[in-house]
DNA sequence: CGATTCCTTGAAGGTTGTCAACGTTGGTGG
DNA sequence: CCACCAACGTTGACAACCTTCAAGGAATCG
């Protein structure tokens, strides 16, 4: 399966929670930077090709047509963090549309084609206001992305960021269209999803384990089974911890969207910091 | 000290790694942004001001041009996480820029001074080129500053997440030119420290007086005070987890920027996913 | 089939979280 | 002015989560 994905996917129809005010700018900006790709010339690569080097002049734009790309950082003492997870549909480099260098690594995770925007041609495109809306949209997908990430690495454990991550892909392959419900390929090894979720080869691999054992999903030579998809929510929501144990779901969130109240005139103020 | 802040930064002399091509429309888009900037009228608020909402259908601009606000996110069980601390001069809200919606919410954590710019406006000026192009590079810079924190959280221990933070709030007050070297201001509470870099208030103040009984830092009453800057430094790069005890240094980052690779054409590979 | 990479498992220890209590501070009101 | 209160800071004991270390098994490839 997965195999050369060419097919233009109508993906304007999604496009959630945008300025009204934007969107028709946002639609062009997507057909010239999707018109900018199909000139470029597709190219398979194999797995471990380094598309982003770190300190690598005006590093190209790519859109990976096929297959599994990571974003890596590394530390001096030889620990590494994997920041990004690229799948088939995506765009690589968008942060570097306006730096023209990038701090971290991006290599493919198996092999992969993808269609290259080099350098010049991306200044170019980024004059273009369509363009450099539609590049900020992005941006600013890659940023929730981001922010649910480091919400994870922050306050969730190990197994509740695992079942994050497999959802996470789950979805994002649906997106796409390209998967049969529950099951999907991921073609990251132990290590790589260590480096994604802050945790070390011994610990995931125990975690996935009792996955298997709780019936929840099983994960073996890359291909995921997702037996359990209301277990893996609760457990990716952060609600899960002990079987909700929360008693008087004491004061959980903030007042929970009670009142509207950001009217630009009406600042709201509550004493404590937190809610307790 | 820290008074009200009007005077303009010549902000446009330092925009590293710029793409050259985009320099020219990046100091238009900055002019715009500020020239609406200055046409909102400045508004004075509390410590603990929601300055956005989540759930709340359009969210507006600010300019903080004075004091310090946090981004937060809560999970379903009442932990939470800070995804994002703002000093005087930044701009809050860059991610709404483009989405009509947050799913966090922006509280001041001390009292500050915002100039807003509402829904509609905004709306407006993101059709402006410039702008556009200026808002998608405060993006990206804003993507650069996750980027570091999510790699802190997944792979820095405690010590050295807060030598970090400690350190990068140094940086980007030095910026602004609103510090004396070594010593500045953190009105954040050691709660909030800890929802910042995943850890518990128990801890950070475990790690707080460690800094001090080593003599690295003062962190005390909202004052933090920096004795040991090379110190800091080292452990905030993640070189210093036992005093540097990789022995042949084994194969660190990757081969280094040995060779600048990535020329478009040259696909590089390296067979093993790691260099071990 | 050696060699390499990846997966798996166990034991031991360290970093961090949890629980619980007390000290400190600043504001409020009698 | 002092008592009180709430939020914040501090400290200790203990437990849990996760890492480290170590070693063996499974799969892939030339």
């Amino acid at each position: 399966m997965a195999e050369e994905f060419t097919k233009e996917i109508p993906r304007a129809r999604r496009r959630p929670n945008c300025r009204p005010a934007l969107y028709e700018l946002l639609s062009l900006g997507e057909r010239e930077l999707r018109r900018a790709f199909l000139k470029a010339n597709s190219r398979a690569v194999e797995g471990g090709t380094s598309l982003v080097a770190p300190d690598c002049p005006s590093p190209a734009l790519y859109r990976l047509s096929r297959g599994w790309a990571i974003r890596t950082r590394f530390f001096p003492d030889g620990r590494r963090a994997i920041l990004g997870v690229y799948v088939m549909g995506d765009i690589v480099g968008i942060e570097h549309a306006l730096l023209d260098h990038s701090a971290d690594e991006v290599v493919t995770a198996c092999a992969a084609t993808v269609q290259p925007i080099e350098s010049n041609a991306l200044s170019a495109l980024m004059t273009r206001p369509a363009t450099a809306v539609y590049l900020a949209w992005l941006l600013s997908e890659a940023q929730r992305r981001s922010d649910s990430i480091a919400a994870a690495l922050s306050r969730l454990e190990a197994r509740e960021r695992i079942a994050m991550m497999l959802l996470d892909f789950q979805q994002r392959l649906r997106q796409r269209e390209l998967i049969i419900p529950g099951s999907y390929n991921l073609p990251l090894t132990q290590q790589q999803i260590g480096d994604y979720l802050g945790l070390t080869v011994v610990h995931v691999n125990r975690m996935l384990r009792w996955f298997r054992s709780e019936r929840i999903a099983y994960v073996d030579k890359h291909l995921v089974i997702i037996k359990d998809l209301e277990r893996l929510k609760l457990l990716a929501a952060g609600t899960d911890r002990r079987a909700g144990d929360s008693p008087a779901a004491a004061t959980k969130a903030p007042p929970a969207s009670g009142a509207p109240l950001a009217e630009l005139a009406a600042f709201t103020r509550h004493k404590p910091n937190r809610p307790k």
